[in-house]
Parts: structure tokens; C-alpha cells; sequence
DNA sequence: TTTGTAAATTGGTATTACCAATATTTGTTA
DNA sequence: TAACAAATATTGGTAATACCAATTTACAAA
């Protein structure tokens, strides 16, 4: 006979809690400074390490922020929890970029080739009506505009190819990269030529659904992922250029 | 003029990383056991508290679980996670199995040819060890081994693409289906004919990733799984036409 | 008032000890 | 011999303490 597992409370376990319910009640404000560690140890009756490893676990959650000498402080709650378990996966592991463009290289490039054996004449209305909308967003100077419409026409490709499975899984690494996107390199697509690169390859993809054929959707597909995994290098490279510039300036 | 945020070194966040970084990229696999709190501290060459807060943060995580007296083990969140959302999705509703199948025979697909591509010698000597061990599974009765034995052999291919992205998707999705179809048509793999065909299958498999044949692999994985549905339907077809003469000789 | 230095504060790490839950071994009994 | 139970060893959980390193604060000197 098989019994249910004893739940054993665990004392790091129990302060965490109750100093998670302090935050979300709105007790400990973000921004506030926790008592010292010594000093709240002794007013929760705890040992020190049972109250350091209650707030490492805090710190991972991301509602806690140390800094050694300062003290503790409730963070601004900046980061909204990843549900997405992608999005958990990749956020924190930057070594994964490389494997997240390829990975959505070969995905994207799949879910092209289908839906351009697949697409219904209601798919390429909508994916036309979707390719003008991103035309017109590129044309102006709204960034979550453009940002929305890329989004929308990749996940309307996806809803094309009838497998809800792709669909989902696209759904979820184009919302995770977006996010990401739009609070780092946010006028990465602002600028013309670029922008206007991407309209190109975007009406490729929809012209080769159209035309039905998948070879061509294929490879359309994995040529813009290659333009954005390019561009988005190259942004990096001139940002860090940028950053070193500003240190040696500032006599750092 | 604001100066960078000096990036002050934690040997806590340090342990974390490596650990964590290890289960990402599989070296530690779900369920395996770490070595003991205090042996793990002196090979790290780190204390116990130090260790202790890598681990509670990677508990919070969700990447360990801890058990009194028991160890410390990785947790099975990278295998569950991703299929999750899909799982009672398709639990429900039968029409998407198809899309399931259609969905790993392409990741598959891409997967092997990945694998082609990049397999190390360690990686296809891993490969020939487990076309043994599928070997003798599929000789004997035992219905348990042959399915661990096919979903390591797979998982074995998709680590070798050197993709995380893709070794825990496949994962993912081959516990998904081990879980739900296992107890339906468990003796799918039990007949002579049906057996040795799979065998050769993923013979086939090997050998085009052992000659480094990319569009070869792609070719067998996808025969494969094809073969594997074609197998799936004629079960279900059977079994049918069994439950409505049954249906019938009772006077239903 | 400004500035530089010393002191106090505070989080980070390490050592050690002991407790509690679990796993393993051993010995006894049927 | 097999099954069960007690003893033992292993392992995570908690605690106390000391010292280090970064930060903040206090205060004296310019």
C-alpha cells in the first residue's frame, strides 16, 4: 500500500511564505528594506542560514534583491513571473540564444512549407489582410505597432498549417522573443533599410503560401530568421562597441 | 554620470549556474540523484551553507527536489513542462492525434538530420550501445524494456543534434506519448513482424546518422514514424471492429 | 561646507555540531 | 530459507558561531 507522502514541514519553506504573503499583501512594500538578517532571524525565532536560505529562494523568485552590505530589499516586481516554462527555460540562460534561433530557424521553416500546402482560401485572405497591416506599421514609426504585426502574421503562418501543435509552439517562442525584443533592442526594426529587408522577406513567405509552394516557403522562412539572427549580432556587437566607448570616456 | 553596476561575484549564484546548466544540457537527468550534500560541498570545494543556498534556489526553481534523509534529486520539470499544455488538450479531444504524430514525425525528421550533421564519436558509440540494447529488448517478451528502450534510443538521437531546445521538446513529447498510449496499445510492439520492423527502422536510423547522411536520417526517422501510425491506426481499426462484433454477439 | 577616514552595519562564506527522516544492514524469528 | 524487526549508517534540516567583504554612517579635519 502505497501512502500518501507526509508533507514535512520545512522550516526555510515556512519563513519563505510568510515573507511572500508580506509582500503580496502590500506589508512590505516594493522597494523596502527588510530588517538585517541578524535582526529579523531573532524576531522570527530562527536561525540565520534557515533565514538566508528562505530569502535565496526569494532572491531566484525574483521578489528579493541582496546586495552584500546594503541589505535586503523587496524588489519592483519588474519581472513578471515566467509561466511559460520557454520562457523560464531561455530568460536567465543566455548560452541558449544560439540554440533558440535554430531551433525557431528549423520550427518556422517547418510550419511555412505546410501551410503553403495547406492554407485554405480563408488562411490567405487573412495572411494577405495581415501582410498589409504589417506593411503600413513599417511604414511609420510605432514600434509595438510593428512588433504586433510581425507577431500576428507569424502566428497567423502557424494557424495555417492546421497542426494546433505547431501553432501553440510558436505561439509561445514568438511571445517570449517579443518580450525580450522590445525591452533590449527595441529600434532594432526602426531603422529604414532594415525594416524594409523585413517587409521583403515577410511578403516572400506569404507569396510562396500563396503560390503553394512549400519548397519555397521553406526557405523564405529560414532566410528571415537568418536576416534577424544577423541583424540581431550585429545590434549586439555595436551596443557593446557603444558601451565601451562610453567607459573609456568616462575614465572608468 | 552613472557608472556600471559592478557586478559583484556570488558563489552561491555560481554554484547554481553550474548546476542548473548541467541539468539543461543533460548531464544531470531528470531524476537522477545528486551526490551527497557533503561530499558535493568538498568536490565544489565550496561549504555546505554556500551549497545549500544553490540548491534551495534551485528548488524554488523547480529544477530539484529535496528529500530529508532521502537526497537530492533532479526533478522531472524539463520532461513534463513543455507537453503539459498539450496533454489534456489531446486527451480530450482524439481529432488531434493525428496532429501529434504529424508534429513529432517533423521534429523528428529535423532532428535526426541535426544529428547527422553534428554527432561526436561519443555520441554515436552512445547510439550503437542502445541499437544493442534495443536489440535484445525487441528479442524478448518484456513489453516495459522495449518502450525504455525506444524512448532512449530517440531522446539519444535528439541529444546528439546538440540542440537543448530540441532534446527537450522530443523528451518531452516521447514521455507524453509513453504516458497516454502505453496502457492502449502496450502490445503494439509485442508482435514478431511488427517488432522487427522497428527494429530495422531504427537501424536504418542509425546507420544514416553514422554515415553522416543528413537527408538519409531525415528519410528514415520520417519512414519511421509513419510506419508507426500506419501500425497505430491498424490496431485502433482492429480493436474497434472487435468491440462492435462483441457489441453485436451480446444483442446491444 | 566639503572631504576624507575610521567605525559600525550588513550581507557573504565557512566551520562545526546536532537533529530528524530515510535507507541499509543485520539479526532474529517463524 | 524467507520474512520481519531492530540497529546502524547515511543524508538532508536546523542551529550557533566566527570571520570576511562591501556598504553605509559618523565624525573629524581642511
Amino acid at each position: 500500500m502505497v501512502y500518501q507522502k507526509v508533507n514535512v514541514p520545512r522550516l526555510a519553506d515556512a519563513i519563505m511564505e510568510q515573507l511572500e504573503s508580506q509582500i503580496i499583501e502590500g506589508v512590505l512594500k516594493p522597494g523596502a528594506r527588510l530588517p538585517a538578517e541578524r535582526v529579523l532571524a531573532e524576531q522570527l525565532g530562527v536561525s540565520r542560514p534557515s533565514l538566508r536560505e528562505a530569502i535565496q529562494k526569494l532572491v531566484a523568485k525574483g521578489r528579493i534583491i541582496s546586495r552584500q552590505g546594503g541589505g535586503n530589499y523587496v524588489s519592483d516586481q519588474l519581472e513578471t513571473a515566467f509561466s511559460d516554462p520557454w520562457e523560464q527555460l531561455i530568460r536567465q540562460n543566455t548560452a541558449l540564444h544560439g540554440d533558440v534561433l535554430e531551433f525557431r530557424r528549423a520550427i518556422e521553416g517547418v510550419v511555412a512549407s505546410m501551410a503553403a500546402e495547406r492554407a485554405t482560401d480563408a488562411d490567405l485572405a487573412h495572411l494577405k489582410d495581415l501582410i498589409g497591416k504589417l506593411r503600413r506599421a513599417y511604414e511609420g514609426e510605432d514600434l509595438a505597432a510593428q512588433s504586433a504585426a510581425d507577431v500576428a502574421f507569424h502566428q497567423a503562418v502557424a494557424e495555417a498549417s492546421h497542426n494546433v501543435l505547431f501553432a501553440h509552439l510558436v505561439s509561445s517562442l514568438l511571445h517570449m522573443l517579443h518580450k525580450n525584443i522590445e525591452d533590449n533592442i527595441a529600434n532594432l526594426f526602426a531603422s529604414g533599410p532594415v525594416a524594409g529587408t523585413l517587409l521583403e522577406q515577410h511578403e516572400a513567405v506569404w507569396q510562396a503560401i500563396e503560390n503553394r509552394d512549400p519548397v519555397a516557403a521553406r526557405a523564405a522562412s529560414e532566410a528571415h530568421i537568418d536576416f534577424v539572427a544577423k541583424t540581431m549580432a550585429h545590434f549586439r556587437d555595436e551596443r557593446e562597441r557603444r558601451d565601451r566607448a562610453q567607459r573609456r570616456l568616462a575614465g572608468v
